[in-house]
DNA sequence: AATAATGATTGCGC
DNA sequence: GCGCAATCATTATT
């Protein structure tokens, strides 16, 4: 009910009442009285006000007037005060920063790259053994690395100068911007706790920036893993030798063409490529032979004629046993017109 | 330069 | 995990 009076109490925040302002002229106008210092208070006020109506020169004579007078630190932390009050407490309150977690992991991220971390000694030769010491193929596989190297090297080299741009740049400003404040200071109510929080928003606001930098360099460093990683890339042809024994192998089981895991193991050593290499030319295989049959109508006939010469021969030398485990016959796939028919004979 | 062949990858169902 | 089917990306061929 009576609560009134003292909320607008409460709020009564006016200039002439300020205890701070008071105190500060109580040892600065000693002698005079109540209506002298408002009147010397409203000229001040009213000099500000009308500074900008004058010529330049006047204006800065102006200007360093008001600095050198004696109420001008008062009136100053007044005006601050008042400031802070008013504007800055209601932005006041956001002010702590967390560490960003994507930021976190872009940089975790170019760090595992080793874009982002110290400079890795040199040129080729260091790239050359590291690729040899991961590598172990051989050279081919040490010039496609060091290809990659190269390149994010580049990506390296673009990253760290563009980030040292945004690192001066943002000096520059943030330089700038406070000499702009600590000049303007001097006619203007910004206390130093201003100048530190727009110093603090300069530098998110340039660390957002850096982030799009980190982002893109990510982004490029991904692209040229998947160049690099992805197999379709960089494929040979198996060597004629190696198509060869596969195309037997095929041929010869054709009625049951699926390598067990053993028999792909045998195939890859035979070949010199890998068992998933192995993997994959069968379902290649199986699914073109199977699409289009008349095609390799004459390939298979070609094996099948070559398995049963070589079966042939083989019998002819005295042992019984038939080559091929499985005997080819009845299975999935579709036999070509010719069947080479081991038994026969 | 077009086109075919070929090794590798991806998405889906089992 | 495997195989199939579709597809990609490169290499060989015309």
């Amino acid at each position: 009910m009576d609560e009134q009076p003292r909320l607008m109490h409460s709020h009564g925040v006016g200039m002439a009442g300020h205890p701070g302002l008071a105190q500060h002229m109580q040892d600065g106008t000693a002698g005079t009285d109540g209506e002298g210092r408002k009147q010397d208070i409203g000229d001040i006020l009213q000099q500000i006000m009308t500074i900008t109506d004058q010529s330049l020169d006047e204006a800065q004579a102006r200007k360093h007037a008001l600095n050198c007078h004696r109420m001008k630190p008062a009136l100053f932390n007044v005006l601050c005060e008042i400031k802070e009050k008013t504007v800055l407490s209601i932005r006041g309150a956001q002010e702590e920063e967390p560490p960003d977690p994507q930021l976190m992991r872009l940089d975790n991220m170019l760090l595992a790259e080793g874009v982002a971390g110290p400079e890795k000694g040199g040129g080729s030769a260091a790239a050359a053994a590291a690729a040899a010491a991961t590598g172990g193929i051989g050279a081919d596989n040490s010039a496609e690395h060091s290809d990659y190297r190269a390149k994010l090297s580049q990506i390296r080299q673009i990253y760290h100068t563009e980030l040292e741009k945004y690192e001066q740049a943002c000096n520059e400003f943030t330089t700038h911007v406070m000499n702009l404040l600590r000049e303007q200071s001097r006619t203007r109510p910004i206390s130093p706790k201003e100048i530190e929080r727009m110093v603090s928003i300069i530098h998110r606001k340039f660390s957002s920036i850096q982030m799009q930098l980190k982002q893109s360099t990510c982004e490029a460093v991904m692209i040229l893993r998947s160049r690099f990683l992805d197999a379709r890339r960089k494929r040979r042809n198996f060597n004629k030798q190696a198509t060869e024994i596969l195309n037997e192998y095929f041929y010869s089981h054709l009625s049951n063409p699926y390598p067990s895991e053993e028999a792909k193991e045998e195939l890859a050593k035979k070949c010199s490529i890998t068992v998933s290499q192995v993997s994959n030319w069968f379902g290649n295989k199986r699914i073109r032979y199977k699409k289009n049959i008349g095609k390799f109508q004459e390939e298979a006939n070609m094996y099948a004629a070559r398995t049963a010469v070589s079966a042939t021969s083989v019998s002819a030398h005295g042992s019984q046993a038939n080559s091929p485990s499985t005997p080819n016959s009845a299975g999935g796939y579709p036999s070509p017109c010719y069947q080479p028919d081991r038994r026969i004979q």
